[in-house]
DNA sequence: AGCACGCCGACT
DNA sequence: GTCGGCGTGCTC
C-alpha cells in the first residue's frame, strides 16, 4: 500500500536571516528516507554560504518544484518530531503579521534540545503519568455555558477574593483556570494557561493539585532549567491530552487537541515578548484561537483595553460571575492639604490590626525607603516614613515588607502590617483585615500611555485580596478611576478610556508599529507603508539613524506588515556600506520594524 | 552570515 | 593580456 518513501523534505532553516525566511527543497538520502518525517530537525548545507544549518523539516513530498539538482540533507538530529503542524501554522502566520521570521518564533515555541533528557525519554525513563482522565468539575460561580462551546471566546470577569486549595489560599481566579482546564481534559482535551508570572503560576498549580487529580499536568516557564523545560515540552507533544500551565510562551505549546486557550490578566506588561518578534502572547493566543477553533479565554479582574476593544467588536463575549462579592471600597479623594493616611484609613487599619494582617499598598518597586525600613532606619519620605510612623502607631505588631526584589510569597492569618508594593503583594490566609491603597496619585503620575488601566489592574488585584467585607481604602484619588474602582465595575472605566484612545488614535484603537534605522532605509520605506494605508506619527534622530512611528487601522495591518516586511528584506540583501577602514567590514546595517511596539507613543 | 561571481584598475 | 579589489546577489 505505502509507495516508495518521499525523497524530497520542504524545511526551514533556523535562521535570523529574513532573506531565509521561506521553505527549501533538500534530497533525503537513500539511508535517511525512513527517518526524515516532518517535524524532526535535521542539519542542513547552504552551499552558497558554505556552511551547515540547523533546521525543521516541516513536510516531505514525492518531488520538487525547485529547478536544478537538490542538496541532499546532511544529517538527521533526532528522530524526535518537535514541530508539529499546528505549530508550524502558527509560527508562520504570528511572524507574517508581525514583519517577522517563523524562525525567530519557533525559538520561543521549541526549547533547546536536550541529548540526555531525550534519550531518556525515548528509553521510557518518563515521569509516572496519571491513571486519567480526571472527573469533570464545575465552575464554581459562573454560569454553566463559560466558554463552554467549540470556539467560544470569552472576557471573563474573574471572582474577587482567596479560596482554600490544600493548605494554601490563592486567588479565586486560579480555581476558576484550573476548572476550566479540568473541564477540557476531562473531554478529552488539552488546556494551556498561561500566566505572567511564576506566583501567578504557583497559584494555579496548587488549584490544580487542588481538583486535577488524574490530569497531565505540564509545567513550561522561565524559572525551570533547560532539561526540565525540554521534558515537559516531549511530554506536551504525547498525544494524550494535558495541561500547560506556562509563561507568555506557554500558547505556542505544543499540546495534542487543544480545547482551550486561557491568560490570565492578559494587561500584565509581562505578557509583551522582549524576543524578536516581539509578539504579545495575547495577539499570538488570538492567532491561534483563529487558526485551531479552541476555546479562548481571556481571565481578569480589570482588562486590558485590548480585551475591552475586543467586547466592544463583539469579538469577545463578557461573561460575569453568577455573583460579585466585590470588595468594600472607600474612597478619600485627593486633597492636598490631607494628611497622606486619613483619618478613617488610619481607623480602619488600627482596628483591623487587632484581628489579622492588613496591606499597604505602596508604589515604587525597590525603593530606598522601603530598604531603609527593613534596616529600621526612618527616612524623611514616601513609604519608609509611611511605615515607620505607622509602625511605631501599632508598637508590637510586626512590620513585613515585600518588593519585586524581596518578594514575600505567602503571610498568615496572625496581625501584622504587610507593606507591599504593588504586584508584590503577600498572598494572606484567608485575606487581609483591610487594605490600603496609598500612593495611588503617584502612580497615576507614572509617564506611560497605559497608566491609568495600569493602576486599575494593580489596585484591584490588592483590593481582591481582601477578607470578605473588609475595608480597602483608596487613598488620594478620585475620579471615575476612582469609581470604577469603588463600584467593581472596572470595564465602566476601560470603556471611556478606550473611548479616549479612539479619539487619540492610539492603541489599541489603532495598531501602531516603528521603524529604526539609517534614514537612507527608513525614508523610501514610508512612503510604501502610506500607500498600505500607515501613517507617519513622528520621527526623532536615534543612534542608528531615525526612529519613526507609524499608525495604521486593523484593517490595513497585514497590507503594512508586508510591506514592512519587504523593507526588512531590502535592507538585509541590499548594498552594504563601504567602511572608512576596509579591515573593518562592519555588518550591514539593519532596519528595526516593531510591530504593536508598546513604547511607540 | 558567508561565499561566488563580475566588472574595472595596476601588474609581471 | 590577467590578477584581484569590492559591490551585488544568493543560499533548495
Amino acid at each position: 500500500m505505502d509507495g516508495e518513501p518521499p525523497a524530497v523534505a520542504r524545511v526551514l532553516i533556523d535562521t535570523p536571516l529574513p532573506q531565509l525566511d521561506h521553505l527549501f527543497d533538500y534530497r533525503i538520502p537513500e539511508e535517511l528516507r525512513a527517518t526524515v518525517r516532518p517535524g524532526v530537525r535535521v542539519r542542513v548545507p547552504l552551499r552558497m554560504a558554505g556552511r551547515i544549518a540547523d533546521a525543521y523539516v516541516v513536510e516531505t513530498a514525492a518531488t520538487s518544484e525547485v529547478p536544478g539538482e537538490l542538496s541532499p540533507i546532511e544529517a538527521l538530529v533526532s528522530e524526535q518530531r518537535v514541530l508539529t503542524p499546528e505549530v508550524y501554522a502558527l509560527a508562520r502566520a504570528v511572524a507574517d503579521r508581525a514583519a517577522g521570521s517563523a524562525s525567530d518564533v519557533l525559538r520561543l515555541a521549541i526549547p533547546k534540545r536536550q541529548v540526555r533528557v531525550e534519550k531518556a525519554w525515548r528509553d521510557g525513563k518518563r515521569p509516572p503519568e496519571p491513571d486519567g482522565p480526571p472527573a469533570a468539575v464545575p465552575v464554581s460561580g459562573y454560569p454553566d455555558d463559560v466558554a463552554s462551546s467549540a470556539g467560544d471566546r470569552v472576557a471573563a470577569d474573574a471572582v474577587p477574593g482567596l479560596v482554600q486549595a490544600g493548605d494554601r489560599w490563592i486567588g479565586a481566579w486560579a480555581l476558576t483556570l484550573a476548572q476550566l482546564a479540568v473541564r477540557e481534559v476531562a473531554a478529552g482535551r488539552s488546556a494551556i494557561l498561561a500566566l505572567p508570572d511564576y506566583r501567578d503560576q504557583d497559584q494555579v498549580q496548587a488549584a490544580l493539585d487542588a481538583v486535577a487529580d488524574g490530569a497531565v499536568v505540564l509545567r513550561l516557564d522561565a524559572r525551570q532549567t533547560n532539561s526540565e523545560r525540554y521534558q515537559a515540552f516531549l511530554s506536551a507533544l504525547e498525544e494524550r491530552p494535558c495541561i500547560v500551565i506556562g509563561n507568555r510562551s506557554a500558547v505556542y505549546a505544543p499540546v495534542h487537541r487543544l480545547g482551550l486557550l486561557a491568560l490570565w490578566n492578559d494587561g500584565d506588561p509581562l505578557f509583551a515578548e522582549p524576543l524578536a518578534p516581539y509578539v504579545h502572547a495575547r495577539d499570538a493566543a488570538l492567532v491561534r484561537h483563529q487558526q485551531s477553533g479552541c476555546r479562548l479565554v481571556l481571565l481578569s479582574l480589570s482588562r486590558s483595553t485590548a480585551a475591552q476593544r475586543l467586547v466592544e467588536l463583539g469579538w469577545l463575549r463578557p461573561v460575569a460571575p453568577r455573583v460579585v462579592r466585590a470588595p468594600a471600597v472607600v474612597l478619600t479623594p485627593d486633597d492636598p492639604g490631607a494628611p497622606r493616611i486619613p483619618q478613617a484609613a488610619w481607623r480602619a487599619a488600627s482596628q483591623a490590626l487587632a484581628t489579622g494582617p492588613v496591606l499597604l499598598q505602596v508604589a515604587r518597586p525597590g525603593s530606598a525607603a522601603l530598604d531603609a525600613m527593613r534596616a529600621g532606619t526612618p527616612m524623611a519620605a514616601d513609604a519608609g516614613r509611611t511605615a515607620h510612623d505607622l509602625a511605631r502607631a501599632f508598637p508590637g505588631v510586626p512590620v513585613r515588607i515585600s518588593d519585586g526584589e524581596r518578594p514575600i510569597e505567602r503571610v498568615g492569618d496572625e496581625p501584622a502590617l504587610i507593606i507591599a508594593t504593588r504586584g508584590a503583594e503577600p498572598l494572606p490566609d484567608g485575606g487581609y483585615r483591610a487594605v490600603l491603597l496609598l500612593d495611588g496619585q503617584r502612580m497615576l503620575m507614572r509617564e506611560s500611555a497605559r497608566v491609568a488601566e495600569d493602576c486599575l489592574r494593580w489596585w484591584s488585584a490588592a483590593a481582591s485580596l481582601a477578607a470578605p467585607g473588609a475595608p480597602v481604602h483608596l487613598v488620594g484619588v478620585g475620579g471615575p478611576i476612582a469609581t470604577a474602582l469603588a463600584t467593581w465595575r472596572q470595564s465602566d472605566f476601560l470603556s471611556r478610556e478606550l473611548a479616549d484612545r479612539r479619539q487619540l488614535r492610539f492603541p489599541p484603537a489603532v495598531r501602531v508599529a516603528t521603524v529604526t534605522g539609517p534614514l537612507r532605509l527608513v525614508e523610501p520605506l514610508l512612503t510604501e507603508a502610506e500607500a498600505a494605508g500607515a501613517t507617519v506619527v513622528g520621527s526623532e534622530h536615534v543612534e542608528e539613524g531615525v526612529r519613526t512611528v507609524l499608525r495604521f487601522d486593523y484593517a490595513h495591518g497585514a497590507a503594512v506588515a508586508g510591506v514592512l516586511r519587504t523593507g526588512i528584506l531590502r535592507a538585509a540583501t541590499g548594498r552594504r556600506p563601504r567602511s572608512a577602514d576596509a579591515r573593518d567590514r562592519r555588518p550591514a546595517p539593519t532596519l528595526r520594524v516593531r510591530m504593536d511596539d508598546p513604547d511607540a507613543l
